[in-house]
Parts: C-alpha cells; structure tokens; sequence
DNA sequence: GAATCGCTTCAAACCGCTTTGGATGCAGCA
DNA sequence: TGCTGCATCCAAAGCGGTTTGAAGCGATTC
C-alpha cells in the first residue's frame, strides 16, 4: 500500500494525502479526518526510503564506534549510552546508525557518512586530546556532539560531559575528609580525555591540601578487573601503602577490592575504595544500598541528553554550539571510612 | 557532485555511468576506466537514499534490542555482538540499524521496519523460549537470524548458536573427572534459552555418572557480580558445600569467585571454578595465561558470522533456513584443580 | 548491397514521496 | 456584474539514482 494507490483508493490526489497526513493546513478538515482514517484503515505508512530522497532528510543519526587497534577495544559504556540515545531517536522517529570500524578508516568512514547522505549528524566518542575528528566534521559540515570534550580544542563545539575533574576532586575531598592522606589513583589511560581530568581533579584536591601527588599512587591503564587488581596489589605492597583508592570504574573497582581482600583488608574499615559508577544496567553497585562508595553519573541519560542535543543541532543548525556539563553525585556506600589509627 | 553531474561532465548519459560504475558488462572497458577515474577525482559517491529508493533494498540490516522491563536490562553481550556484525556489514557497505525499544513495542518495531522498508533483515538477540518474534517475523516476511535458538519452536528457522548444552557438559564432565561430585551452577535467569540449555548440559553430565543434581546446587539468577556472590556465599555456607561451581559468565564468576575467597578458600586449591567466557573484548579472562578454567566461545566471532548469514539470506530469500552451531573450547586456567582430600 | 549481429550508448520510465505553481469554486465586496 | 480573496485540491516537477527498450554503428554474412 503506497501513497498513489491510497489515494486512488480515496478518490483525491497524491498531493492532498500526503498533506492531510503531514499536518498541513491547505486541506479541509474532514477530507483530513477521512485520509488519516483510510490510512490507518489500510495500515499506510509511507516508505522511508522515498521520504529521505523526497526530504533530502537522512532522518538518521550515526554513532562510529572506533576499534582501537591496541586499546579500549569495545568500550562497555557504549552499550548504556546508546540504549540512552536509543530512547530519544525512536521518540523522534530517527533511526540510528552504527559503525563499528578500525580507528584507521574512522576518517574516511565520516566523509562517507556525509557524502553518501545516510546521516543527519552523529555523535563523537571517546574523545582525545586534541581530537581530530572534530576539526573535521567541522569541515565536511556533518552535525555532531562530542560524548565528552576533547582538552586542546580551542574552537567552540557541541558536547555534553560529566564534570569528571569536579567528581575526582569531591572524592579525594571526602577522603582527606576521613583522614586519608595516602590516597592512591587507579586511574583508566590518560590519552582518553575523561582520565586527564579525573587525574587533575584529584591532584587539585590533594594539592589543596599541601599534599604532593606521588607518583607511585597514580596508575593508568585500561578499565580491566585484572589491571585494577596489579595496580592496587602494586600500590598495596609499598613501604607506605595507600589507605584509600580511587578507581576510575566499577570493573577497574572489583579488581582493586579483591587486590585490598587479598591483602587481608576489609572494605570501609582497613581501607577505603571509591570507584567512578556509570550506572550501567548489568553492572549495579549494589542493589538496595550501594556497595561502593562511588561517584555516580549515569551514562544512559548522558545518551539520552546527548541525542536530544544533537537533534536540536541538526533542527537548528546556526545556533551557536550547545554545552553541557552534568555533575556526578558523590553516593556513600560501604567502601569507605575513617582512616584507621593503627 | 551527482551522477547527472558527472555524466554531463563526461560527455556520457547517466545510464552509462551507472553501469560503469557498477559492473556491468555492456560498457566499454576503456569508458568504463574513464568513469572510474573521473569518478575517483570529482570524488563521487552515489546517494545512498536515492540508490535505495530504485532498487527497492535498504542495503540496512536491523538490530532490536528489547529494554525488558524488569531483567536483563542491557546484555553487556550486545556490545560485542554487534561489533563483530558491524564488521561484516561494513565489509559488505551494510548499514547496522540499532533500535533500543521496550519490549512491550517490540512487537511494533518489527512491523514498522518492515512496512516502512528501513532494513533488509534483522537478527534477533536473546531469544526465550518460544519466542514470538520468529512466527511474527516469519508471518511478515522479514529475513531474519537468531543469535541463539528458541526452545519450543518447532517450525525451522535460521540461526547461529553456540553448543551451550555440550559446553557446560564437557566442563561438568571435567570436574567429575578431577574427583567433584558436589559441583554447583551459577546460571543465568532460566527464561533466557542458552540458560536451559547450559543447565540441561550440568545435568546429563551428572546423571550419566549416577549423580543426582542437587536442587541446593542449582542457583538462577541475573548475570551480574553480586547474584554470583550471594548464590556461590550461600552455596558454601551449606552443611555439604559444593567443591566446585559452574558459573554462567566471566562477570557472576567474579562473584563466585569473591564469595570463595571470602571463605578462605584458595582458587584451584580448595575449591574449583569453571565460568563460561564470552571472550568479551573488555573483559578478559587474564591476559596471556587465563585466569578462570572456562568454557570460551567468541561473542564477537558469533556477531561476525550471524551477520554473514543474514545477507546469505537476504541474498537467497528462497535457500531454506541455514543453521550452525559453534562448539565453545574447554580452555583450562589457574581455577580449577582436582578435588581436595581433607 | 542489404540484412544481421554484437557492442555501446542513450532516452525515458520508474522507485514513492514532497512541494511548487497553478487551477477551481465559492463567498464577499464594490 | 465583475473582481478579489480564500479555501481546497490537483498536475507535474523534482529528489538521484536504476533499469527497460531502443537506437546507432561498424563488422560480418549472404
């Protein structure tokens, strides 16, 4: 059932029914109610593909997901972010696209994107310092929000972020609060922009405090259980070893909890963790009460926000680039406690 | 830059730049270099939504990720999956639709797609026992793969599954082997097929060495780190605790894996431990060594050859229903051991 | 020399919708 | 009565490709 047989069917003209079920106003208000009930009679929707040529509207948006080579393969966010956007696209009857393409043909796989017209616009993330991926949508004209900011990009974009810094430096506060002074870091790779400003704000915070960051605290690999547990098993077996942690994830967190039980400590009591929580669906901290005390942002309404921002680009695009930091809640669980005096 | 552009530019009608860019016979070979190579230069590349319009395909393939309600809310499996299908859809210039939807619209979603032509075909995750997608997908004739298999369907239908039953069989049977006769499953919700399948595979290894599977053994629960810990905690905390445990995944197997050490039980020592690993890219069991004794079975790999399958289908709607079931390896880690004489 | 054939190429129809630029009819108004 | 204006509706021209049917043309065949 298509347009032209709809409207044989109705005895107008293609022209009148497509109007009538747009909502436009040249088209007399019975012969309206009449069209839309035919429609939904015969079970009518028009086809996609002829509106988007019709429109020149793509009425989809595209989320490059980067296969790292080395690093960060699939990152587990990706999954709740995009059930988060997922929800703001089919509100809005946009579809989403995913690629899932080598870091090497990212490039290329934009100017596709655009050129080939199968996009409205798209969402960056992942950022890097200095990402290159913004001059270059900026460039090839395709609508974007960057998941995330990119330290080093001067010219003003559109992104949504977590205030990352401010989360790291509440954290560390809270520690120093407790009495903590030896306060180790297992911070995510610090290429990746979320890390670098993680890694500020605790060194602010501590600094604040006339204490120096030490070296041997601070560690930066990838989100793993496994490098969790070696960065704090490492930490936990210097001379002076910390007496709280900062986890950069709830995965990293599980591997530094077991590195702290294994040592024989107990949670909250002979050392304090807190971990950064993105709040993924299949990953709770906790169900009634939080197990780690955590700094909590949720990832799926960062998509959500992030889709709407990016809708609202591609509806107006000559307003000047939106922006919008979210603050993460400090959420006190079990993992944490005075600094024990022994 | 369109084709009526380029055609102009070339001295050449449109019909004959078309078919020299697409390969058919009746074009010149050195005009066909001489579109190419204009082609190239002028950089063109076809409009996707006007390609799609005339050939009637939408060259797209649908992902319906169900937001249950209550459990299972986003499989982390998804991540993986569908990073495997993107490189197949890529490879083959596929789009990859993703739509999040609550399950109750489902059911909508797949006729919209349908109606409105946004995709060839669609895989579908996580199927439960009798699913009702495959008879609507079947009545509205949309090509379409499982990822996994539906118990209780009976009419053929294409899919891709890994051997689940055979898998957590060869491990129970390795286990047995060591010495265990108590051995406990951690499994997935029991809705979910590949859970009914694993817990059939416990139970015919047990049955085929005359052991009884006990019910206090048998735990059912979301896949996540804490169900494991209470499960494996209360599982031990019985008069004749088990001496090892079979866990349905990596993530409730690092439960598993608390609740044992935090009954002072050493890895392989004192207690054994078999999870099936999905080989998630960011949660890997140990880096070079495994760290977990695990039935492994790529996710990725699965998303890559589901994905092949499904344009087999879309290529051959009229080829009967191809199926294929992956075997997963017995890799042997640092977690299992033979049973403890004490 | 005319008919035939294969190789190339092209004009035009088509995919299913939107949208422009009229038509048509009728009421209001001078 | 004639003209204007408004409310409705329609024919036709896109959107940018693919595909059908036919034509041009030199070579081959009879």
């Amino acid at each position: 059932m298509n347009l032209k047989e709809l409207a044989t069917k109705l005895g107008l003209s293609p022209t009148t029914v497509s109007r009538a079920l747009n909502g436009y106003p040249e088209v007399n208000e019975t012969t309206r109610e009449r069209v839309v009930a035919a429609a939904r009679r015969h079970n009518y929707h028009p086809n996609t593909r002829a509106i988007r040529l019709a429109t020149g509207r793509a009425m989809a948006v595209g989320h490059v997901i980067p296969i790292a080579t080395r690093h960060e393969i699939v990152n587990p966010v990706f999954a709740d972010f995009i059930a988060g956007a997922g929800e703001t696209y089919s509100r809005n009857d946009y579809d989403m696209l995913l690629s899932v393409v080598p870091d090497e043909v990212e490039d290329a796989t934009y100017r596709g994107l655009k050129s080939k017209g199968n996009v409205d616009g798209v969402i960056v993330h992942a950022p890097r310092m200095n990402d290159p991926r913004i001059p270059l949508l900026r460039e090839i004209g395709m609508p974007f929000v960057v998941h995330g900011r990119a330290t080093g990009t001067l010219d003003p974009y559109c992104w949504l972020d977590v205030n990352n810094r401010r989360a790291f430096q509440r954290a560390t506060e809270f520690l120093l609060d407790l009495g903590h002074t030896r306060i180790g870091l297992v911070n995510g790779l610090e290429f990746m922009d979320f890390a670098i400003r993680r890694r500020t704000g605790y060194e602010d915070a501590l600094t604040a405090r006339s204490l120096a960051p030490d070296p041997a605290l601070m560690a930066s690999h990838e989100m793993t259980e496994i490098a969790g547990f070696r960065a704090a098993s490492a930490m936990l077996a210097l001379p002076q070893p910390p007496t709280a942690i900062l986890a950069s994830s709830m995965i990293s967190g599980m591997g530094v909890r077991r590195a702290a039980e294994g040592a024989g400590l107990v949670l909250g009591r002979d050392i304090s963790i807190i971990i950064h929580d993105d709040d993924l669906s299949y990953m709770k901290n906790g169900e009634d009460v939080p197990i780690f005390t955590a700094t909590r942002s949720s990832v799926r309404e960062a998509g959500r926000l992030a889709a709407e921002m990016l809708l609202d680009v591609i509806a107006h695009p000559d307003a000047g680039p939106q922006q919008r930091l979210l603050e993460a809640e400090l959420i006190i669980g079990q993992s944490t406690g005075p600094v024990s005096r022994t």
